[in-house]
DNA sequence: TTGTTATTGAGACTCATTCTCAATTAATAT
DNA sequence: ATATTAATTGAGAATGAGTCTCAATAACAA
């Protein structure tokens, strides 16, 4: 499970680093994602916390999202036609995802293997790799059936 | 050497098999990205298509991306704030990226071992990987070295 | 408490991309 | 060729995610 406190702290140190406070705004959209599994979008964010009878703006929301992509508590799926899609990676390990591009499903993996290999490639090319984003696109095993 | 003729001939067909039409506009931003080398962004496809005397509006230019994006003439390299960058991948051998978050600048590069991992990785998965985007963020060889 | 500076919110604004629709053009049938 | 049918185009309007403005407000330091 997630600490939270821990999140609020390190999030709180990034902020002071750059000269910036932890604003009870930034303290609702820091809890929001922590809370959420799974991939999400600045919008459904918004209303969420809305929902929740919170009351932060979407410039806010945005804004937040912006410092929480900084500082490493979030990362970027994909971009798509509707806007940019996020997922909360903060305390989480690192994986990589499959995209099916019939039914839409996503499947995250991790392989050791697929990591060290790609250290090997950027040393060749004297490159220091600090993050990587894979997209494999394809058919998952039930719409690759359903095709025949 | 890109094969235009070729190009133009698969571009047709592709288009034959959707109902669709090879237009002169269509034909002109083909033979266009056909001779790009390196990244480009539709607005200056555009002006570039502008400033060679012929005319094809910036509406046409956005749809027949779409079409090249559809039938695997281009490929999207990343979105950016500023908009979709594409690269003409066509008749040209797949390769992933390295980019360089201080200087921009793009690596591009194949390893034949990576893409039979991924391969092996999908099949574990019961996926039918279809084509993959890497892009590995991280600091060029020159960059490395001014940080010391 | 006070002063200083960062932050917020509402809505205006930006700008890439898509949409609208009448006029045009390509492919096909006559 | 010519008519018929359906796809395509262009100009500019529309869309919409994300950013910016700026007066009001809140966080922090002394």
């Amino acid at each position: 499970m997630i600490d939270k406190n821990k999140g609020k702290k390190d999030f709180t140190n990034f902020l002071r680093e750059h000269g910036q406070r932890l604003t009870n705004e930034r303290s609702v959209v820091l809890n929001r994602i922590l809370s959420c599994t799974g991939h999400f979008d600045p919008d459904s964010l918004y209303l969420q916390i809305r929902q929740t009878g919170l009351k932060v703006s979407r410039a806010s929301v945005y804004r937040t999202l912006n410092l929480l992509h900084k500082s490493g508590f979030i990362s970027i799926v994909r971009k798509t036609e509707k806007g940019t899609i996020y997922e909360c990676v903060y305390g989480i390990k690192h994986h990589d995802h499959m995209h099916c591009n019939e039914c839409g499903k996503v499947i995250e993996f991790y392989s050791e293997e697929l990591e060290k290999l790609q250290e090997k490639i950027c040393e060749k090319q004297g490159f220091k790799g600090q993050s990587h984003t894979l997209e494999i696109r394809g058919y998952c095993a039930k719409c690759k059936k359903n095709m025949k």
